[in-house]
DNA sequence: CGATATCAGTGACCATGATCACGGAGCGCC
DNA sequence: GGCGCTCCGTGATCATGGTCACTGATATCG
């Protein structure tokens, strides 16, 4: 697929008319990243977007001491980093390359003239960043309302609220999750022994696949 | 204060010239809410941007259980409502107010002519839009990483920012501020006990002062 | 100005989940 | 095809913070 038609996959510039994505494709620089790399780094000042053309890449806070939270997890058509374009403020978390990864880099300024010139992009990014804050404000309110499975189970939810067979494809490891919901590896582990012993997901080959999403919906609202 | 010369101190209509602030001071309803009625619930259409002109409210999430977290308090200037203008979704959180408070009320068709034909007030709302994500990203990482203690030291020090004398105006009830942070009122007390020992704040008639800003923001750092 | 919420302090106890310390399974790579 | 990662399972122990149960202090409002 060429720059120019994975563009108009990318619901931030579907938008833009075919001639227009492709003169904007020229504008773009494709930059690849080894798995573990640091794509960006939390304070430092932010002059690009980036658009993930393929692979998957974590957006993460991390204290001192080095445990971490993944406020996101990010792969193909998704794309970071345009807070600091907007308001020219550091960047408020790094970003490391889960797997190989090739990302399309936006400079500031191109960035900028896009949006100014074409109100349908600012307008796209306007419900973007809806949806981005919508789903921080779930986040927040479950870590403080949910226990850990049921934080668990919106997850393995989410994760395959895209394939309709209840299989998750990319493989989420249960570290992985652990850092999503705020918990320990273990604590994990243990939660997702009870789901199977449920019946309500099976694993296997680095896969999880949920076969009573009923029952997995109900735990992930309460807290036991 | 007009309601227009007041709509100038909002940031985002700060950008539009004196003749339009007129014509749009037009359009707003004004309306109050005494203390504790809800303002909006979550899960309801949206049609409306409300303005804060007087008063406090709060927005929180509500578990069945009826615990809530407080994911924002906001007051004269702060606006909210726009998320569901935006991307048609449904409210995200009820809104209730704290105190008696009067809003100003703008209906949606109004503001999408506003945002469509005013690039500034486009701008100027994604910036406050990533200014909302990079808090609400902020509060994720803090309930992960931090202890109950340094999260109540960052709400004493934000809730202190505007003030130059490290007096907290607007009383925070402990139980407010557990609400905030995501932990029981007895835990609160006990925490802003150890501090006003510590010398770091003194508390007294509904007020809180910071004395030793500098050891709170230490505190508010680590994990012990 | 006294009645009634609302707010705050504190002890005792309990539970969720973190931490520590392993052993073992599966994969990927030279 | 062995060597070494990275992942996973599980027990034991500990600690943070939640819950429960009161008591006292302050506002607020008829």
């Amino acid at each position: 697929m060429s720059t120019a038609t994975f563009l108009t996959t990318v619901p931030l510039f579907a938008s833009l008319a075919p001639a227009e994505v492709a003169a904007f494709a020229q504008l773009l620089r494709e930059k690849s990243y080894p798995k573990g790399s640091v794509i960006l780094f939390e304070d430092d000042p932010g002059d690009a977007l980036f658009v993930v053309r393929s692979g998957r890449v974590k957006v993460v806070l991390v204290a001192e001491d080095g445990r971490e939270v993944i406020l996101g997890i990010l792969g193909g058509g998704d794309h970071f980093g345009e807070l600091s374009l907007i308001d020219d403020e550091p960047r408020s978390a790094h970003v490391v390359a889960m797997e190989e990864s090739t990302l399309l880099v936006l400079r500031r300024d191109d960035f900028r003239r896009r949006v100014e010139q074409n109100p349908a992009v600012a307008w796209a990014l306007l419900i973007e960043m809806s949806n981005r804050l919508r789903r921080a404000d779930e986040k927040i309110g479950s870590l403080v309302l949910l226990d850990v499975p049921a934080r668990i189970a919106r997850v393995l939810l989410d994760a395959s609220s895209t394939t309709r067979d209840g299989e998750i494809e990319k493989p989420l490891t249960h570290q992985t999750i652990a850092h999503v919901i705020g918990a320990s590896r273990e604590t994990v582990s243990r939660a997702i022994r009870e789901f199977v012993d449920a019946g309500w997901i099976t694993t296997g080959q680095r896969k999880i696949r949920i076969t009573d999403r009923t029952a997995l919906e109900k735990r992930s609202q309460q807290r036991l």
